[in-house]
DNA sequence: CTGTTAGCGCATTCAT
DNA sequence: ATGAATGCGCTAACAG
C-alpha cells in the first residue's frame, strides 16, 4: 500500500492540510507544528504522489527539457545540468527528445504539456529557434526558457555564450603561442553560431595584424569527414599552417585524423584546436587543444531560471570559457 | 483550459466511461461508437493526463530506466532503446541516474515508484546487480527487467548479451587476417564482462592452436589512461604483437594513441581492436576496429519485456554481435 | 496559525 | 454495449 498524506497526518496528530503546507514549505506553520510533520514524514519515508499534486494544484513539480541534438555528450550535459537544479528545487524534470524538423513539433509538444502538467520547458537548440512553438507557448502563458536562441531574443528568457568572444579568444591565444598562420574550419552554414565563431577568428587575426587568408579559410559542416577533408586539403602541400582551428569537437577530430595520415606530429608540426561543445574533446581526444562551451551550465542556469523564476526577458548569460590542452607551436 | 474526457464525450456524445474504454482499447464498444470517440479525441487533440490516470487507475502507463554508467553514448544508447517500444506502447519513460553505490540508492528508487507510481522498472548496469534492491522490488511485486545482470538470473526476466562469444568472434577475426600474436587489455576486475571477454579471446586462441601469451595480456580498467598505458607497454619494444585487442572502446582509443606515439600506422603495424560498447568508437575513431555490443536493442528488448510481459524468469536474448572497421594485416 | 470541504481528470465498480 | 456514481492523493479556497 502507498503511503499517503494522510497517513502522515495520522502520525504527525495534525491535519492534511497542514502536512501539505509543510511539504509546500508554506509560511504560517509554527515551528514546532512544521518538526512534527517533518518527522512524521521521515518515519513513513513519505513521497507526495506527483500526479495527485499535479491533479489538485496548479503546479506539477514538473518541467520538461526538450532536445534534438545529434551528440550524447551534449545531451548527457545538458540533461545533467537541468537535473541538477530540479534536484535542488524537488522538481522533476523530463527528458524529452523530438524532431525539431518534423510537422508534429508542435502537436508533440503541447501534448507533452497537456499529458504531464507540466510547469515550463526548457528549449535546446534547434527547438529553441522553432517559431510555432515558441509562438504559440507564448501565446498560451506558458512558461518557458531558451538555450542558445538565435532569434526572438526578446520573446522569452534565454541563456546562450558569446561564441564571438570564444573564437576570439582561442585564435589569441594560438598568435600568443606564435602561430601566425592559422587555418579555420567554418560550422555548418545553418547554425547561427558557425558565422559567429568565423567572425571572433577574423577580429582575433586583425587585431594582431594578421591578414586573412581566404585560401585558409575551409567550410566544414559540423562532422567528422568534413573536419577531416578540410585537413587534408590544408595539409597536404608544403605550403601549410602551423595551426588549424576548427570550429567543433568533431571537426577538429577530423583535422587529427587527416594529420596522421600525413605523418604530422601534433601538436609540434601542426597543433589543432577546436571548440568543444560536449566535453566530447576532451574525453577521447587528449592531444586536441579545445575551447569549451559550458553547456551543462547553460542548462542548469536555464532551469533555475525557469524554476526560481529568477529573471525575465532577455536575461542573458556570460559563461566562462575555458582552453584545455596544448597547442605549443614548436 | 486543459482538454478533459468530459468535453471528449460532450462532443462524441456518449458518457465518459465510453471515452475511457475507447482510450484503453477495452472491448466491447460498438465500431461505431468507437469510431465517433476516436473521432472526438482527434478533433480536440485530447491527450488523456498522465496524473489522472495514475490516480484512478492501477496503471500509470509509466517506467522508468535507472542507470549509473559513466559513458553518454552508452546513456543515450539505452534511452533511445527505451523510449522507442514505449512510444510504440503509449507509455512514458522516466530516465533516472543514481548513484549505484551511494547507500541512498534503495530508498531513491523506492521513492521514485511512489512519487511517480511506476507500473515497473528497467535497471540497467550496475544497478541490475544492487542485491537490496532487487530483494525489495520482488518483496513488493514491483515489476522490473534487468540488463546484462551478472547474478541471481533466475530472480526477474533479463536481457543480456553474450560477452564470451564476442570477444571469441573479434580473436577468430583477427587470426583469420593472418594474425597470430594477438595482445589483449582486459577490462575492469568488478565487472563480470570483462572475465567474460577474456575467457572468449583465450577460447578462440585454444581452439586455433595459438598459445596464450601470458606477458602479452594486460590488466587495465576500462577507460582510456589504462589503455594507453597498456598500448606504451606492449609497443615499445621490438617485440610487438601484430594485433591488440582491447575490452571495450576507451581503451581501444588509449592503445590507438600509444601506437600513435609510437609513430606506428593503424593497422599496417599494428591493428588495434576493441570492444564498442555505446557506438562511441564507432563514432570517433573510425580507424578502429570494434565488435558492437547492442546496447541500445537490449533496452528495447527489456522494455518490451516489462510493458508486454512478453516472458518472464530467465528469459535470455541473444544479440547480433557486429565487427566494424578495418584490421586487415599488412 | 490550523482544520474542513470540495474538486482536479480519470478508471472503476456496479447498474442497466 | 453503455452510463452513473465513487474515489485515487493531493491542493485550494474558506472558515475559524
Amino acid at each position: 500500500m502507498r503511503t499517503t498524506i494522510k497517513q502522515v497526518s495520522a502520525v504527525a496528530g495534525v491535519s492534511v492540510t497542514t502536512v501539505s503546507r509543510v511539504l509546500n514549505k508554506e509560511p504560517y506553520v509554527k515551528a514546532d507544528t512544521r518538526r512534527k510533520v517533518e518527522a512524521a514524514v521521515a518515519a513513513l519515508n513519505f513521497r507526495p504522489s506527483t500526479a495527485a499534486r499535479a491533479l489538485a494544484g496548479q503546479r506539477a513539480h514538473q518541467i520538461a527539457l526538450i532536445y534534438n541534438n545529434p551528440s550524447p555528450y551534449y545531451i548527457y550535459n545538458i540533461q545533467a545540468g537541468a537535473r541538477a537544479h530540479c534536484l535542488e528545487r524537488g522538481f522533476r524534470v523530463i527528458f524529452q527528445e523530438c524532431d525539431a524538423a518534423a510537422p508534429e513539433l508542435l502537436e508533440d509538444v503541447l501534448g507533452l504539456i497537456e499529458e504531464t502538467h507540466l510547469d515550463g520547458l526548457i528549449l535546446s537548440p534547434p527547438v529553441s529557434d522553432a517559431r510555432d512553438v515558441i509562438a504559440e507557448l507564448t501565446r498560451r502563458g506558458v512558461p518557458f526558457v531558451r538555450i542558445a536562441p538565435g532569434r526572438d531574443l526578446s520573446v522569452s528568457p534565454f541563456v546562450h555564450m558569446d561564441d564571438i568572444a570564444a573564437a576570439e579568444q582561442m585564435t589569441d591565444h594560438l598568435v600568443s603561442l606564435g602561430h601566425r598562420d592559422i587555418g579555420f574550419v567554418i560550422g555548418h552554414p545553418d547554425h547561427v553560431a558557425s558565422a559567429q565563431r568565423l567572425k571572433g577568428y577574423r577580429r582575433s587575426l586583425r587585431r594582431h595584424g594578421i591578414a586573412v587568408d581566404p585560401d585558409r579559410v575551409v567550410q566544414g559542416s559540423f562532422d567528422f569527414p568534413s573536419g577531416q577533408k578540410a585537413g587534408r586539403a590544408m595539409l597536404s602541400g608544403a605550403d601549410r599552417p602551423s595551426a588549424i582551428f576548427a570550429s567543433n569537437d568533431d571537426m577538429a577530430a577530423g583535422v587529427l585524423a587527416a594529420a596522421h595520415e600525413h605523418g604530422l606530429s601534433v601538436p609540434d608540426d601542426v597543433a589543432i584546436a577546436g571548440f568543444d561543445d560536449s566535453d566530447l574533446a576532451r574525453a577521447v581526444w587528449p592531444s586536441l587543444t579545445t575551447i569549451r562551451q559550458p553547456v551543462r551550465e547553460l542548462a542548469h542556469a536555464a532551469a533555475k531560471l525557469l524554476i526560481d523564476k529568477g529573471g525575465h526577458t532577455g536575461q542573458l548569460l556570460r559563461h566562462e570559457l575555458i582552453i584545455r590542452g596544448s597547442t605549443q607551436k614548436r
